[in-house]
DNA sequence: CTCAAAATGTCACATTTGTTACAATTAGAT
DNA sequence: ATCTAATTGTAACAAATGTGACATTTTGAG
């Protein structure tokens, strides 16, 4: 792996040349293959080393013994797996992680991560900061679940897809099912929903293209 | 503050005497009082200081639409508040935390905390074994929070409340409506859950003892 | 392009949960 | 021990969501 490659990873962002000779130096560190559909971490298992992809894409999910999956998110290259759980008591992984694609991965053990992060400030601020974003990501997901009605967590979903436009049109990212697995409802439901705030002119859904027609009004649908 | 006080906080475990005049020498805080029902921290607020509890404990809510708050954790004394959060690109307070009793708090500037994590490595595995705790328990509750429905969550809860006593009762360690809250739900749609249970053979309740009667029963509805 | 699989839009109906209200019980302070 | 506030148990009714089914449209592999 050559130094663009590295200082492309979140973790070794912003790294001098020198600074990546000496750490990669006294570290352990693999690059590993998994295929598609390999498992790269068992849900519960240990979590004893630190796995950053570098292609591909992971699907993490929560099982429950048998079959029953809830999904938590997908995490693409050039992220992390599971930092926020590679620490702690009792630190396992709290999903399975399973290979939406072939990977490529960068796999360093628990000790060499500890050993990267007192020797290098960089590092360690890019550690913290990484796992801070994956905790706020958690953290909005749980804020996410406790909108009680499918409307409500519609009013933000598409509130926050068009401010990131800058424009009052949010595009779907992804398709209905996956957007009803993510709101945890069921499909239909949240189809209705969308026609009821169409109806109720809150809204104008075209596929997956959906205008916010009153904004103020979704608005007060979160604020309070 | 004296020696003794300083070792029990998690964040300072196990460090050498020499080493705690060191780092506090190198960095700044302070001790800070709040009075019982007082806000330490506004959800949303920006997130620059740690702030570990001496005494006293804080519960952490999350307000949801229509003054609907969700609880997510009580903390107290001598744990820190929102540490997974301290860092990040838009680090904020995911909750709002309020002083459950009279608290007498260490407040430090995160850039304190950054330097204490590079100069100490003992402080450094503390940060990041806390860390990790606390990112399991928002795991947990999130895991907890995608069962779809009340009797769901109660066999969860309680088969999990049975295991711990090692016995097929459950003692409700809360009351009940504090229960529905944590579990997002009405107090009344959780009695009747309760009542249901009971009348289909799966526990026996009474007052905060249920008795689990039909314990595959209970394991079938988060198992499968 | 072609065609099968996936995604979408929409129903009627069943189920779950919320809401409001009220009485009974329990807990805690003085 | 007494009294007030909190908790508990329950009910009828309203609202939200799930389910299963079906036709239509879109997507993507070959």
């Amino acid at each position: 792996m050559n130094l663009n490659d590295i200082v492309k990873i979140p973790l070794f962002k912003s790294l001098k040349p020198s600074e990546v000779e000496s750490v990669f130096s006294a570290i352990k560190l693999t690059e590993t293959n998994f295929a598609k559909g390999e498992i790269l971490a068992l849900q519960d298992e240990p979590c004893n080393r630190l796995i950053i992809l570098l292609t591909g894409s992971v699907k993490a999910e929560m099982s429950a013994p048998s079959g029953k999956v809830v999904k938590v998110e997908d995490i693409a290259a050039p992220n992390p797996l599971a930092i926020l759980f590679l620490f702690g008591q009792n630190n396992r992984f709290p999903v399975q992680a399973t290979a939406l694609e072939d990977i490529l991965a960068l796999v360093i053990p628990k000790q060499s991560v500890l050993k990267m992060l007192s020797m290098n400030e960089t590092i360690l601020t890019n550690y913290l900061d990484i796992s801070a974003n994956f905790a706020a990501k958690l953290s909005k997901k749980l804020h996410f679940m406790s909108f009680r009605t499918i409307r409500e967590k519609l009013a933000m979903y598409l509130l926050s897809l068009a401010q990131q436009n800058g424009s009052n049109v949010a595009e779907l990212d992804r398709t209905k099912s996956s957007l009803a697995e993510y709101f945890g409802v069921s499909r239909p439901s949240l189809e209705r929903e969308l026609t009821n705030m169409q109806e109720d002119g809150l809204i104008k859904s075209d596929k997956k293209i959906i205008t916010l027609v009153d904004i103020n009004r979704l608005k007060q649908l979160i604020d309070f």
